[in-house]
DNA sequence: CACCTTTCTCGAACCGTTTCGATAGGGCAA
DNA sequence: TTGCCCTATCGAAACGGTTCGAGAAAGGTG
């Protein structure tokens, strides 16, 4: 590989103008632009990053740390920030914790190490533990969709207060009142948030929640089989719609139906949080409160590069980034009238 | 951040020293050696992986490049290369190139650069241009996937000729014969070596390959779901079994067998390449060949990482890993004596 | 024409390591 | 005791850039 040295020789410049020219091109006179800048053509010059980091103190990294990458929501998420970052002649190391506060401690440790120059991350528990390394991260860092109480930092989420009460709305204005609401990952702050998303709607149009209906448990597919099979078999009591607070428990819910026999939407509304891969190929096309996630993977690389950018100095206040979800009505939601009407038909 | 001198300073020794203690323990006395990593731990001291690579000519850093992130192939894929890489200490950039030629140019342009010390690659498209650029590449690279005709480099893939003789076997011992086959993007090695079992099994079978079954297009879920419609609206020339060439194309084909209100296995057979993400909510479970993908990723890296300590040194002869799927039998594929049976019941 | 700016280019120091060749000191054989 | 070899340590030169201060050249003004 060519460096700064052989475009200087090639030049008969100093090195010191080679790099003027090629970081300041105003700053040398335009003959000696071009001749520069021909001689790094010729030579097939590019800067190596390494030594630019080195001096410059910082890299054109920055790390990306999700819980799963194979989550189409941290998919999409890492597609977008990868592209905002490449535009800001950024480049992305991602991460995987597979959920366990162990990984996510030890690539924590080597993403630090003065090697990337900023982190995005959604941490993978809530407890003190994680907040301890995190907060102890010297650089610049983002949080997104799981917010950490204590945690001073930026952060960038969806309002899942309101997309659980966008969709508890919706079920409600159906004429639904039996809601059953089948949370998520008890402690995480997307699921506390959801659970008060629902019952804050139901309440205020005075609906009683009964707490037969509100199940807890993991973001799972299997919990929101387990919880949906709880449910449907309660008889008179079963509940009209359920909400699931995630896109694979809200899967798990249709398949437990499906296997009841129980149609859906005829027989029972379903609606989930969080959209669902491979939406246009499960039928009934279920309704979901769409988390924006492009735009806030958008949002969080905007923040973390200003972050970079402006260093310690002027240190700007942290920012609490929350994006509205966008409904969207699928074939999984009907009208209870229908569903009496139609029982009786049978 | 501290540096070495930090630590020489406060071990009374000189930076070498520290250096040689840290990379060759049994090179110092052993008191000097205790010196250095106490003083190490009191200053906490990390070296500078930027500056390291600088000195030692490559950095810890290597890339890997998808063409979907979101497909669960390459998450799991990605998940397990970089647990192999960070055992060794390396670190992973992850890129999308939303299977687009401008995309993996400008990120192999981006990689390349001195920055990362090699790149797993699965090609997004196998025109000439694309090779031009991926062997232009001067550092070790692995293809995985899908491999190029003309290119001198490892490969790793799954035999994807073996998986469809699997599945077609599978169909034709349960006593299938009019097989469809939903072929996969064209041109494409995967694709091409995924039809070409499928014809050989059935012809090592001697039984005919109507070419009014063998459908063709990009893989996707749409194209399954297209194809399955034009197949299963055939009246009596209709298929006993369908064999899709991927994952997607097969819930395609699923999807479009549930809105024609034909039971699968009961009226067809269903059988697919690649596991179908979240397989365990989706009824019937489809038969499918599951490409060792985590086998993959861990050859693709052992082979990268062994090319990376070579060196252009002493070069080794390019190697083509070809690992076996395994069949996963599922509830959608049944013998066509029950078929039958059933449908005279009718 | 002398003097003062401004513009352009250059040399040198530095970023934090690794590594090579040199040196000091100690042990051992003669 | 002298000479020699090892071993442990060190100084200095890289790696490939960026950047600062200085100096030369060019241009403008009185």
């Amino acid at each position: 590989m060519s460096t700064i040295r052989d475009v200087a020789q090639l030049a008969k410049v100093s090195i010191s103008t080679v790099s003027l020219t090629l970081n300041y091109p105003d700053r040398v006179s335009p003959d000696t632009r071009r001749k520069v800048t021909d001689a790094a053509q010729v030579v097939g010059y590019t800067a190596n990053p390494i030594a630019q980091s080195l001096k410059r103190g910082r890299s054109k990294l920055i790390g990306v740390v999700v819980a799963d990458i194979t989550n189409p929501f941290f998919g999409k998420f890492l597609i977008e920030v990868e592209r905002c970052a490449m535009e800001a002649d950024y480049l992305v190391i991602v991460s995987d914790t597979a959920g366990r506060l162990a990984n996510e401690k030890a690539i924590l440790a080597h993403l630090s190490g003065q090697l990337v120059s900023g982190i995005i991350l959604s941490p993978a528990c809530p407890v003190q533990e994680a907040m301890d390394h995190i907060s102890a991260l010297n650089m610049p860092f983002v949080l997104f969709d799981q917010k950490l109480a204590d945690i001073q930092s930026d952060f960038v989420g969806t309002d899942n207060h309101l997309a659980s009460a966008m969709l508890t709305e919706h079920l409600i204005r159906l004429g639904h009142k039996r809601i059953a609401f089948i949370g998520g990952t008890p402690g995480l702050f997307t699921a506390q948030q959801r659970k008060q998303g629902f019952i804050d709607t139901m309440t205020a149009s005075q609906i009683p929640v009964d707490p037969g209906l509100l199940m807890e448990g993991i973001y799972s597919a299997e919990h929101g089989y387990e919880a949906t099979m709880r449910l449907m078999t309660m008889g008179a009591n079963r509940p009209s719609a359920i909400l699931a607070a995630s896109n694979l428990m809200a899967l798990g819910a249709l398949q437990a139906c499906n296997e009841l026999c129980i149609a859906c939407p005829d027989e029972v509304s379903l609606a989930g949080i969080d959209d669902v891969p491979w939406a246009a190929v499960i039928r009934p096309r279920i309704t979901v409160a769409i988390q924006p996630v492009e735009d806030i993977a958008r949002m969080a690389t905007r923040l973390l590069l200003k972050r970079i950018a402006t260093g310690s100095s002027a240190p700007t206040p942290f920012e609490d980034v929350i994006l509205a979800p966008k409904l969207l009505i699928g074939e999984s939601t009907r009208a209870l009238i229908a569903v009496h009407a139609k029982g009786a038909a049978f």
